[in-house]
DNA sequence: TAACAGAGTTTCATGCAGTGAAACGTATCT
DNA sequence: AGATACGTTTCACTGCATGAAACTCTGTTA
């Protein structure tokens, strides 16, 4: 049970203190410190190092950290032309173009989701998706992608960690993923968000390995649970043709 | 001279290592530990450490490491609604449609230049200018109107530092600038990269404050010095509008 | 105007945690 | 088999990260 950690304390909270810049957008010392629970000198000179790196920088008239150029410059860097994010981003447009609403790109990460690309719909109403966000893996259409199609053993793996939400049904939620595998597509209706829907399809690469989930979502008003069957298929239809692509 | 550090050096060194990712995909453990100077059992620790906050990660294949999803996640939150790198995008789109030609937004960082924003032209043969890169102060036309219309104090501390190219003719130097701030912009023809030529004007914002620099580029058979001239301009103008928005 | 509260900053003794040489495992060559 | 190159692990040593406390500098209260 111990699980021996070879890792470096300094560092690790160094990139501790980094994330809190994950959720909003600056930051003072003292929040900082409460924040990740160090005391305030230690996160002052993990700051001055991070500060003196470009990793972030300090608003001049308040006194606040904000994220530095060096995040700009490595984002720069993150998206490679074997990327799926890039590789499926005009498969991505043309499924937008053809149903009108927001199409994500999600993938696991351990037991999280976090969406990799977004086209955004060009309607005055729209579902606003950002690129990077991590996302919990129990609710959502995608999530249930990502889990039902997961290699064995994943399934059981996610819902067994301490992470998970213990309210859940475990049997209902299995058997839900069970027959998302046998129609080939998830919906959510209002799930993570109220007046939010969405349709999420399995993207698996030329190996048949699950690589990502594709998602179209929506106001639940637009998105009626009809309306989302209505679209299914060509959903899928996209997401094969994505898979094509990769690998 | 001593100028005490107030630093925490195991995190300075993963940071050195995270930024090895700033230039190129992927890279094994040695390589990087030759490229930052370190001991290869020191780097095994930090990348360790940095994978298992999610800032890197291993292709499971070769045994190569390639950025994380913590750095998409951060760089969702880079841009905020105040950033000019926001602001100013609808401007450069118009700037782009009306020239036809590749336009970036340049900021300087100490003795460097950062691309904070560009669109790309759309014709066949373009500029393409990727958004994060770090650049040298010391060529380009963005360069000289950062560095021309900079505060006072700023250009001697500039072309003072250790990491300023001793070859430069200063005397030179100097009065190319001062004629920059007398016309209003800057060119470059084939300065930093062979076969590519650049327009520069600077935007100052409402409290007359210099904080970027805009920057017109493309193929140089295309962006003659007469082309370059009469695009100047446009350029000032669409400077001018932009820095109205700022503050 | 002094006393206070709340930020960020600096100092410094303490001992633990980061370090790197060396040994190890494991592939891919010749 | 030997050789090379890579990632991994161990371990003794001591340098460096640590956090309590003192300090500064605001702006706010009495």
């Amino acid at each position: 049970m111990e699980e021996e950690k070879r890792t470096v304390r300094a560092v690790e909270r160094a990139l501790d203190v980094l994330m809190c810049f994950a959720s909003g957008h600056e930051w003072g010392l003292t929040e900082i410190a409460g924040r990740v629970g160090l005391h305030k000198s230690t996160v002052h000179r993990l700051l001055a190092t991070l500060e003196d790196k470009g990793f972030v920088t300090r608003i001049t008239s308040t006194d606040k950290y904000r994220l530095g150029l060096s995040v700009l410059e490595l984002s720069a860097n993150l998206s490679r032309s074997d990327d799926p994010s890039v590789v499926l981003l005009p498969e991505m447009e043309r499924l937008r173009d053809q149903l009108s609403e927001t199409v994500s790109l999600y993938i696991r990460d351990r037991v999280e989701r976090v969406r990799i690309q977004a086209v955004q719909s060009m309607q005055a109403i729209r579902r606003v998706a950002t690129v990077g966000a991590r996302l919990p893996l129990s609710v959502g259409a995608s999530s249930k992608v990502l889990l039902a199609f997961a290699e064995a053993g994943v399934r059981g793996n996610v819902m067994s960690d301490t992470a998970w939400p213990v309210h859940l049904d475990r049997e209902a939620f299995g058997k839900q993923l069970d027959d998302i595998v046998a129609t080939g597509y998830a919906t959510s209706y209002e799930e993570r968000e109220p007046g939010a829907a969405a349709v999420s399809a399995p993207i698996f690469n030329r190996s048949g390995k699950l690589v990502a989930a594709l998602s179209v979502s929506g106001p639940s008003n637009r998105l009626t649970p009809d309306r989302m069957h209505e679209f299914a298929p060509a959903i899928i239809e996209a997401a094969h043709r994505m898979g094509t692509i990769l690998e």
